[in-house]
DNA sequence: TTCAGCTAGTAAAGCGGTTGCGTAAAGGGG
DNA sequence: CCCCTTTACGCAACCGCTTTACTAGCTGAA
């Protein structure tokens, strides 16, 4: 590997006007800049980013914490991220956390150590205030898809209200009056935003919400079934559910078969994610789909701006948009 | 940031002592250890990355190459492969190519610049020799689930011929004689083998293997519908299929009830892969369950077996195991 | 007493870039 | 013709760590 130093000597400059006409600081005469060139194509000369880094302080590269990249919205927003990242000469350091808070914490020291000098942070486990008190201190922090409470950075998120309003309404629209929820983690910021648009969409259309037809839980296929295995063995089972998730709703759907019972003949079902195996099952669900994509590019981008000292949105909150498949029908011959 | 100097400094010591000790290379009495020891923690010192890097020449990070993240598939692998390079202190600089030439090359440049050590490297496009030609002037590589023909380096793959083998010896003990096997593109050496796998296995049955009920085309859920129709409509059409993975698999199913047909009922339908969806879909899918995480694993166990100069294996097979699920019955009442 | 052989360090030269000052030479205006 | 401004570049310090080569002082054996 050649260095700046044999390029100079073989264009007969110093190191220094090397090093400026490549990072575009001066403007060279034409027979001074031709004979580095040359230099360069002779020597087949790449700058030691390693140097580089050092000398500069930065790595033109970003973090990317994950809870779960094997969680295709996670990996499609980190794609998503990455692509971004590349586009603007960024790399990328992926860490899938497994919503482990020590993996968290190395992934922010990361950051704090200079390895990476930015970070795109999404995480799904409720803080306990710590991460929250601690962050600040870590430098360029964008927090994506999900909230940690009493934290000042730039956030990307998604209407999780409208999404959740516009799914029950959906199911209203279908008819439906009772209908459940089972949501996310009662602790988690998303869950709570969609719960907030369930219950708006049933009050403004004058309907009573009923406690005990609301669950929370995990955003798990388990936490799905096991839920909605209750609501069906309850008193005044719901004819439709929302699903706080794709993953949720697709335990739903296996309770109501276990039950002997069809989606959407019997029950109605709305998923919110639109992940890629919603449109794989039988039937296609129903589902509010984020722009996951977007969440990924924006959260890049408003990081960059961070790193370039300018000033990001607070908050940024990207749309949703109902996808309509196969899981809903009207209720069966209404009444009971 | 407090620096080495300010350490040695504070411990009246030279940076060399200090810089030695933290890197276990000399034994130095108690009393100087405790002297250093307490400066750093007095001066919440940790060592420049950067600089370390630029001195050591070495990033302790590695690259990963995927074709797609989004694909399950390659995102466990790649939570494997990070999961096991954060145990040895290694970071992991993603890329996903979407099988773009360019993007992978840019991936290879990083590694020959030195952001990288090593890379863990996945590709599922065909090579037209070119990337064979030029892949040992990048330094360490290891090539994980498919391969490039020709390239020189440690390899670690399933046993597909074997996978294949029992995809199809499952649906001829299950009655089957009229076995179609919709594969991969046929320049993919996964897709090959598979193939094989299936051949042997009518082959030992003394079933003769008809062209005609063999497709090759992309590893996708549209090729799998597309041939699957074909196949429906022709003269003589199977009565099972062994599909070359998940994706082919589901389109195949989609094409099945198009027809107005059911799995299994008139179609049994083998996949593999067992992508995390493949137990979703009414009737789960049968299928061939390939070690994702261990490929993973192994893939960066190898890489720093070669960072180490150590030799590795130059070809490590992971076995695979057959995954019963509903998609496969006896083929209807025999004869036609 | 002498000298080899430890122990416990040190000085300084890298690694390969970037950059704040500075300056020689050429050009131009008065 | 003199002085001031450009133009075109160079010197050397600096980023923070690692490592080679070397030494002062002590111990113990011959």
């Amino acid at each position: 590997m050649s260095t700046i130093l044999e390029v100079a000597e073989m264009a007969r400059v110093s190191t220094t006007t090397v090093s400026r006409y490549l990072n575009n600081r001066i403007e060279l005469p034409a027979d001074t800049a031709a004979r580095i060139d040359a230099a360069i194509s002779a020597l087949d000369y790449r700058p030691n980013i390693l140097a580089k880094r050092l000398s500069l302080g930065r790595t033109e590269a970003i973090g990317l914490m994950t809870p779960e990249i094997a969680n295709p919205f996670f990996a499609e927003l980190a794609a998503a991220v990455e692509d971004e990242a590349e586009r603007h000469g960024y790399s990328v350091l992926m860490t899938s956390t497994g919503g482990n808070r020590d993996r968290e914490l190395r992934s922010l020291r990361r950051l704090k150590d200079g390895h990476v000098d930015g970070l795109v942070m999404m995480t799904n486990r409720p803080d306990d205030g710590s991460l929250a008190k601690s962050l600040h201190q870590y430098g360029h922090i964008v927090l994506v898809d999900e909230d940690i409470p009493g934290v000042n950075v730039p956030k990307i998120f998604v209407e999780n209200r409208e999404g959740a309003n516009a799914a029950t309404q959906c199911l209203l629209d279908a008819g439906h009056t009772r209908i459940a929820h089972i949501g996310g983690p009662a602790a988690l910021f998303s869950a709570i935003e969609r719960l907030e648009g369930y219950r708006t969409a049933l009050w403004d259309r004058g309907i009573q919400v009923d406690r005990a037809s609301i669950r929370q839980g995990e955003y798990s296929r388990e936490f799905g079934l096991a839920a909605m295995t209750e609501l069906l063995a309850g008193p005044n089972p719901p004819t439709a559910v929302f699903a706080g998730s794709d993953f949720i709703a697709i335990g739903a759907m296996q309770a109501v078969r276990a039950r002997g019972l069809s989606v959407p003949h019997d029950i109605s079902l709305v998923g919110f994610d639109d992940m890629p195996f919603a449109d794989l099952l039988a039937p296609g669900l129903t589902t509010i789909r984020q722009p996951t994509a977007e969440l990924g590019r924006s959260g890049f981008r408003a990081l960059l701006a961070l790193m370039q000292k300018k000033t990001p949105a607070d908050l940024t909150r990207l749309p949703v948009t109902l996808v309509m498949r196969e899981s809903v029908a009207p209720p069966r011959a209404s009444g009971r």
